[in-house]
DNA sequence: CGATATATTGACCGTTTGGTCAATATATCA
DNA sequence: TGATATATTGACCAAACGGTCAATATATCG
């Protein structure tokens, strides 16, 4: 039962609510409404609203984790860099709203994200550390701290899927396009690795 | 009456209460509960939710743009941006619930700050890019675009606050200490500002 | 003091919430 | 075919929701 193709239908509505007002403040009503079935049916294949609500977090991680950009140690620097931000560029663009329902968990403090975060997170974050903290070590970039620039790789690149309706109330357009999205990723290699001590590739 | 202690109180609460979930999924209860008072008192000072919440940010806003840096035309933008970034680490540090609630805002598609982004925000974001465009046509830094450098500014500083859990848990602490908020202002100011071809003040 | 204005409160209303259940419809397969 | 398993559905429930109101308590001031 977990594979037909109803069961998919309610999940893809359910990431569509979920990631517009959060887990509280969405009604299985609207889900159901959305998934253009009886609100019955929705319990008839997710026990609670609590348990549809992880399903969801649990297919977006996947989702996430095989996007995941992996670097290399004996890569160069400037090359790995400039992949993994323009990777997470373009994933903010085309997950949007999977960018949008985790930051809206993280805000609320996380309390269904727990174990993904203190595990799987911080284990990644562990990994690509060491490989940037070895970049320094061996002289091809500026010391500074790895974690943080993990944290503002993530954090410039998110703003854009998280904050949509700011960016573009600001710079005044309707919607993005795949020029604009080329451009945020070419501003922020250039000034991330400059900043880094590197040489955009 | 719109002074008063009691209209305070309940102001605080729901400040403290709003920024935890947003505004749908806060219900007008534990407000008066984090209050102290009935929730027919918080009626009595506030016409409905909608009204309160308003009045929530319209406080927030006040606050917000009372602790907007400026900078000038005439200025070393080494110096204005180091100094930019200093005050928005420090502003998302001591008024971190008013930025998660600001980030719920916006990622829920900011309905109740239209105004205020399109009018408020907007004219701030070209009165400050003008003059860091104004540093580039003089050559003092690389031409890189002024918009974006600003959304970087915000995106890099506001990630502690309103991601504030996801940091702590991969940093493996409990909570902020200066000491850390000092060396993410470092942090930042140096790969920021060397990115943009600055050297530190 | 007494009278008037301001606050506070518990009880209550209609609506929406997550969730249940028996009844019914639709597949599946001997 | 008929029997059995799987889906679908409308009706319904207790709890929580935003909001109202009359009754009561507390200041304020002549």
């Amino acid at each position: 039962m977990g594979q037909t193709r109803q069961y998919r239908t309610i999940l893809d509505a359910a990431i569509e609510e979920f990631s517009r007002l959060g887990y509280k403040a969405t009604s299985m009503q609207v889900i159901a409404n959305r998934a253009g079935i009886p609100k019955a049916n929705v319990h008839y294949y997710f026990k609670n609203k609590e348990n549809l609500y992880r399903e969801v977090l649990n297919h977006i991680i996947e989702v996430w984790n095989i996007s995941f950009d992996e670097i290399q140690n004996d890569e160069d620097p400037a090359v790995a860099l400039d992949r993994m931000i323009r990777a997470k560029v373009r994933l903010s663009y085309t997950h949007a709203n999977a960018s949008r329902l985790f930051a809206n968990e993280i805000i609320h403090g996380a309390e269904h994200l727990g174990d993904y975060l203190k595990q799987d997170v911080r284990q990644w974050v562990r990994d690509k550390s060491r490989i940037i903290q070895a970049w320094i070590d061996a002289g091809k970039m500026d010391p500074v701290d790895p974690v943080h620039l993990i944290f503002l790789i993530w954090s410039s690149t998110q703003h854009y899927a998280d904050f949509e309706t700011q960016v573009l109330t600001i710079l005044n357009r309707a919607e993005y396009e795949t020029e604009m999205i080329d451009d945020i990723a070419d501003f922020l290699s250039q000034v991330i690795l400059k900043g880094c001590g590197l040489q955009a590739p």
